[in-house]
DNA sequence: AAGTGCTTGATTGTCGACAATGGGAGGGGC
DNA sequence: GCCCCTCCCATTGTCGACAATCAAGCACTT
């Protein structure tokens, strides 16, 4: 689903403290109760706060935000545009519950996605653009050198490398379906399986790679490199999890079903 | 302004008397106002029936389909997540207005996206869903042969063609995103922009050629045709739209905010 | 005359109460 | 003992009214 927010952009990707490349960092300035609340219940949902599946009523949560089941119920809207909660018509609403089989379902739908946008910002990426790409590659590895171990920061970094990548296709629809869309769902999967596996070194090899093959306007290559990039990335986590999975018995995937 | 539509839900991508083929036709049980309001706003706004850039006012709306402001914020916020209107906050809403820039980046994002369901298609599409596939080709062809000139028939066979090759991706996701988000979309553009110049007999070669690689299973084979597909329906839109633009003076494309 | 500030009107945001629907507990039938 | 039907209650859907906000028009100042 197309997002529903024109404003907020996208103010995801600055952890980084030297960031002068503008990035339009744009702080959700909240205009209404419902927005205030929307986002409150957004960061508790990806921060597992709110475990998948669990129940939401509205008298329930108008109650603890004290606010009115109106603007409550607009948040609740929202949030289901961005895929965060489920609802059912007279019956409720319950977290997400994500699954395996999603998650690679999301995989695939990044691989197209982000190599076309790669594609794109082959060809019309700024230097500017770049540059700031290339600032976040030097970030990633300062990181990288200090602390292998801390994943978190290298699994930011990641994101804003391929958030930056999407901008510089300066492909509007693109950019709300990737960064709007679907970039709380990515989260929430990372918090969701802790996100393990994650062949730090390799990746970071092919992000330069990328970022080359941009530099060179060669549209073709970029794509080709985001494409397995992205590929790579989904068979280790499908490789990790086919582990895991060996070790306990595997949950039957498809009980989506809202029960108690 | 707004018909008064009796409201035929959404019978969409059924023109099909043989419709056997399980086509997710969405039963449209409407089990509240919002969804019947909502599915009567997107119908007119598609139609056309209601401009583009025609600013909608929520104590007009709710006097006109006789319900309270309550229902029909919800299925505003609805149609805003289809993004058929633009919102913003204390200001009030609009019908989009779309600009070729827009629609270009629509067929960009397609592109990737149905290359990709093509792909999945060619690997885990049924049997049936194949045949399903064939008959829709044979009744767009039918079509194509009594009447060529009649576009709009060839058009929802198209569009069905191609959503049945997502639905064949078993990629929820991916169906979610193209058949969900985008549809409405497209079916505004096409009303926007008329779209004449549809080169049906290209098309439907390809449509052909489509299938025969899916059947084959071979899915690089039906993912670069795809591509190909997509990609040769944009340039054929965007040479149309240079060469009406020669004619008259292009309305610069880029005022898509809403201003006063 | 142009710019600025205020006033006014309309529209959106918010609230509490009532109605309708669905799930679950309990009792009855087989 | 198991299944089904009924009733009840919690939750969601809907409504009308009030408050907050914004845009436009007017008068005033420079």
């Amino acid at each position: 689903m197309i997002g529903a927010s024109p404003f907020i952009v996208n103010n995801l990707m600055s952890q980084f403290p030297t960031d002068n490349h503008q990035v339009n960092a744009e702080l959700p300035v909240v205009r209404t109760l419902a927005e205030r609340v929307f986002h409150q219940l957004q960061r508790a949902i990806v921060r597992g706060e709110l475990p998948p599946g669990t129940r939401i009523t509205e008298p329930e949560l108008s109650a603890h935000y004290g606010i009115s089941r109106g603007p409550l119920r607009e948040a609740m809207r929202r949030l289901e545009t961005y895929r965060l909660i489920e609802r059912v018509p007279h019956v409720g609403a319950r977290v997400v519950k994500l699954s395996m089989d999603e998650l690679l379902e999301l995989f695939d739908v990044r691989e197209a996605l982000e190599s076309m946008a790669a594609r794109l910002a082959a060809t019309s990426m700024t230097a500017e653009e770049i540059a700031g790409l290339r600032s976040v590659l030097a970030f990633h590895e300062r990181q990288e050198d200090l602390a292998s171990g801390e994943a978190y920061y290298q699994r930011e970094g990641d994101l804003d490398f391929h958030y930056r990548i999407v901008q510089g296709s300066h492909n509007r629809m693109l950019m709300t379906l990737l960064c709007d869309d679907l970039y709380y769902l990515v989260r929430l999967y990372r918090t969701q399986f802790s996100a393990k596996g994650s062949r730090p070194q390799r990746a970071f090899v092919e992000h330069h790679r990328i970022v080359d093959a941009i530099e060179a306007g060669d549209a073709e290559l970029a794509e080709l490199l985001m494409r397995r990039h992205v590929s790579a990335s989904r068979e280790n986590v499908a490789a990790h999890y086919a582990r895991t999975l060996v070790e306990e018995p595997a949950p039957s995937s498809h009980t989506s079903r809202i029960e108690s």
